[in-house]
DNA sequence: CGGAAGATTTCT
DNA sequence: GAAATCTTCCGA
């Protein structure tokens, strides 16, 4: 068990959504800890992924912690209402990320039943939005390091399993881009999202 | 400056 | 299947 160093985020964003199945994301608010591995990913590639908000945008809006360097925190506010956490990938002005889309609970299952307000541990961590919930990431996380101390992945040697690949979810906006199979997940793991 | 749409979740 | 709800982007 030891934390990521910054050069496991310097690889792309496909790359880098496979090897982040089976890590465990750390959060640590004050003091209150909590712990779950990823079981599921998507890969938005900004320099031809029509999914992407780094798609032919700008590199000063909220898109611009992706054009630095990986291993930092993009979170984002969807629909008004829910948080999605990514993770910048590759080196600087290259402008990938990670979707982190599942957990798997692990410690401090109690701190997320309290936040999402269900005693269903299924139910804590299987989509974007629940997940942000669980792990109390909002906006203030945005361009946190996750070299830092309240948000970081580690690995506990996990990797006794397959990892499966298929298209992506909710994009169908994005025309040919939305066949990509850039989502990833944990082979027959419970906590996969629908 | 105003309108439209979105990497979702939840309830009916 | 539709609403909730607000930030960001794009056109005027």
């Amino acid at each position: 068990m030891y934390k990521l160093p910054r050069e496991f985020y310097l690889c792309d964003g496909i790359e880098l959504s496979k090897k982040l199945l089976g890590k465990i994301l750390v959060r640590d608010k004050g003091g209150a800890v909590t712990r779950a591995r990823i079981v599921e990913t998507e890969a938005y590639m900004g320099t031809v992924d029509k999914a992407a908000h780094s798609y032919k945008n700008n590199s000063g809006g909220r898109c611009n912690i992706q054009y630095g360097p990986g291993g930092y925190a993009y979170v984002y506010l969807i629909y008004g209402m829910y948080s999605c956490f990514n993770i910048v990938a590759n080196a600087e002005n290259i402008p990938e990320v990670s979707l982190i889309r599942a957990l798997e609970p692990l410690d401090g299952i109690d701190i997320m039943m309290a936040r999402r307000k269900t005693d269903k541990i299924r139910n804590l961590c299987g989509g974007p939005g629940k997940l942000c919930m669980a792990m109390d990431i909002d906006r203030s996380l945005y361009g946190a390091d996750l070299c830092g101390g309240e948000l970081y992945l580690t690995d506990d040697g996990f990797d006794g399993f397959e990892i499966a690949s298929g298209p992506r979810i909710n994009i169908d906006y994005a025309e040919e881009a939305a066949a990509f199979p850039w989502r990833f997940t944990v082979k027959g793991n419970k906590f996969v999202s629908r």
